[in-house]
DNA sequence: TTTTAATATTGCAATATTACGATAAACAAA
DNA sequence: TTTGTTTATCGTAATATTGCAATATTAAAA
């Protein structure tokens, strides 16, 4: 096996576990947090800032933008990138729901 | 390759992205979400809701817990798991910060 | 003690992820 | 057109994850 059984979770939970996926590696954590800092920039920048190869980062780029978390906009022959904050206010909104739901612990 | 280059990169990326990984996937969201409805249950109610085998969930279940994000008793021969809200509340007020900081976007 | 019940662990096959060199593609500049 | 710059894609090796059958472990019950 390997392969994870999607089609038997409900859309919601695959989703929130692909956004989650999606942030689940230190270096797109590291891009996320340079996008904040710098509002938007170009994906040269985020190259020379993360200790990974440029192919790498690119495909770290291509995974937080299929995860919606990230949008990039062709300037010429470079690329700007910038945070989508509709996806990680979903995922920011479903953790703050679910402590809601949450009160006492049995253990 | 394959091995996340973990030591390039702050503490608290590293914190943020391993509990994001562990909930990055539908069936631990699952098990979060059953957790929360029902306050705390046992490990063998997870796998009566969930379409996995037993040591499946199992596994799950101890990614879970080495991640912070429950936590387990053992009474008896059975074991009541139930959400440790420390780890989950750290994500959720990471991702809130983020988002505050997150201003206009370029693109 | 033997049996039963509930979880965890082991071992393994299938698949996915991570990382990077080489190369391609797209565009600007000369 | 040629050259340089920027980013994406391809191919591939190393490693990790997912899932489950078989089995081990632990403790209650008979």
């Amino acid at each position: 096996m390997g392969a994870t059984k999607t089609d038997h979770f409900t859309d919601k939970q695959n989703e929130m576990a692909a956004i989650a996926k999606a942030l689940g590696h230190p270096a797109r954590i590291a891009i996320v947090e340079h996008l904040i800092k710098t509002n938007a920039c170009y994906c040269g920048d985020i190259v020379e800032v993360l200790p990974l190869a440029q192919p790498t980062v690119s495909q770290h780029l291509k995974e937080l933008k299929n995860a919606g978390i990230i949008k990039g906009e062709i300037e010429g022959n470079a690329v700007c990138y910038c945070i989508d904050k509709k996806n990680l206010s979903k995922i920011s909104n479903y953790f703050a729901s679910i402590l809601n739901r949450s009160f006492k612990s049995c253990c």
